[in-house]
DNA sequence: CATGAATGAGGATTCATTCAT
DNA sequence: TATGAATGAATCCTCATTCAT
């Protein structure tokens, strides 16, 4: 066999396509990614069929990460709610962290590039945290409820990491102050 | 000396810049929202001097229609929640009942073509609601903590209103519970 | 109305397609194309759809200058024989003093980009030759027959036509002998 | 020294090519024909050095594959009719029975890839048919009649198998009424 | 010798904007 | 003022060919 497709330059496109979302929107040239990831523009397309395929695998890239990130710690000896706050702020601090993945991830989010599909891949990465949302809304079903509240979860954390990242000073308040927000909004207690 | 150029069409290139950006994104051609317009593809441009200037103008109209739409009532005879609860609920039928504006909206509050000081200009078009969002978050500022409560509800009530949109059978569900998690959450009572 | 589509720059496109696609076959790309014309690339895209669309019209407009070429005279009064002489002689003839056309139709007559249906619209312009090409082959219906008469006839006279080009000091004489071998294949008198 | 390299390969190389510029004329992407061959991408470059050679090769390879089937028996016995009906037929039978090959010939023969040269030594493995194609036509060489009648006799054929394979139930009519039509034109008898 | 990853020039097409009418 | 033809840079993607493994 040939050189094998690299793992390197399949990541540095990741890499370059994440920066470059984050900073242009999904708008942002291949050629641009390309060049940004050290490679030439037609070697992107041996590792992506099509641009749109890229964004995909994007998405599930920095979803895995993300994900990574919030499960790092066992948590299992904590209480419910000890639990639900430690998963928040690993969410936060992993957004502050890496604060270009986190606006290329909310750029992805709200693209209609990024398929059905792909999404059900993404969230069937994550943990069951219909422990953690717990109740069941008036009217809905425990499924519906359930989405609701995860989706209420995410854009919660989205809308938090974003003015923790733009107030850097308060950025720990923020947090708190999301955390709190959300916990009454579940009604937990 | 009055206006010069055609408030219809003015108006006929807003309506189908919000049609066109609510379906395809911010990326829709300028030619084709002038056809839609039912006017020639350099019209638009006497109208508006760039598509950028148009995204923005056409975020400050529909905000200002939002806007009209929940201070249609009176509502200062009514207690915090109750009031608080009525423009939730008119905010979510007004989406409900356009459709096609809220999800351009929605596109265009996620897109850097939209400028700060248009954002600005529009969150002033509304009246202050700091008195319903009520609670300073520990270690933030009062401004802080109002424009950070701002925000939330306002992420809520999109997302609530894309629940509700998607689950027509389920809408009324849906606002309830949005109301609900917001309500708690900002720790009122 | 602001300026009209003008007839000169189709008229121009599609004689740069044609010699363009006489020395290049239809891979001569659109950029070239525009260049000869004398029109930027993008001019090329508003009056031909896709290059495909551009290859389909430039088919009908070689065909039907051909057609022009075949019915200038009015050969009622002659035999049937002399009818078709003249009208085999007008077609080397039209292809003699036009070889980048002629070229350039022998190019679409074998490309799978020119479609069926322009094939046979642009087959609807030519005047009925069922009476020239006479004959019924034994075993073929009579469309069938006259179908294929009609090809060997095409093929014959363009075969002709590529060497009378090829020798201008015998061009007359390929006219001659390859009229002379089509009328004793067709087996009349 | 034995060659070095898999003759299996490169007619596997060859077969892929006829195959693949058949249906996608010379158009058709080396990387694709390699994959059909079951040959890496590079490994058609060791075969032959550019696509071009090929194409030229390809050429030469089915006009010898053609060849053979034309001489298969021996016709020495037969008249001169007999003999030319029954290299027709075995003409018409070699493309019926290899419609891929009789196909991927009538692409490369009217593509200016394929070099004149290449041409000349395909023209050269035939044997002579000047007997055959018989008088010469007024005003042109033995030579250039010859070249003339051969090249009719040519496209004829093409043209007659073209129609024999789109009409299986008439390709045994269309096969007679070609040659018919091929005999009388060459004013024999 | 075989492989297939890497390349980058080139191709068709789109689109915001200008300007002649 | 309204029009829409004209523009050409920019975009995504293809592909013949090279060369490291």
């Amino acid at each position: 066999m040939a050189r094998p497709l690299s793992e390197d330059k399949q990541f540095a496109l990741l890499a370059a396509a994440a920066e470059l979302v984050a900073l242009q929107g999904v708008g942002a040239p291949t050629s641009q990614i390309a060049r940004q990831a050290g490679v030439a523009e037609g070697t992107l397309f041996r590792y992506f069929a099509t641009k749109d395929d890229l964004l995909n695998q994007l998405y599930l890239h920095l979803k895995s990460e993300l994900c990574t990130a919030l499960t790092a710690e066992n948590l299992a000896a904590y209480s419910l709610k000890e639990r639900a706050h430690a998963v928040w702020n690993l969410y936060i601090d992993w957004g502050l962290a890496h604060p270009l993945a986190a606006k290329a991830l909310s750029q992805l989010h709200v693209s209609d590039k990024v398929l059905p599909e792909t999404r059900a891949k993404a969230h069937a990465m994550f943990p069951d945290v219909s422990e953690i949302v717990g109740n069941v809304f008036a009217g809905l079903s425990q499924q519906q409820s359930t989405a609701f509240s995860e989706m209420l979860l995410g854009t919660l954390a989205e809308t938090t990491l974003s003015f923790a990242a733009s107030n850097p000073a308060q950025s720990q308040s923020y947090k708190a102050a999301g955390f709190a927000f959300l916990w009454r909004g579940l009604a937990h207690d």
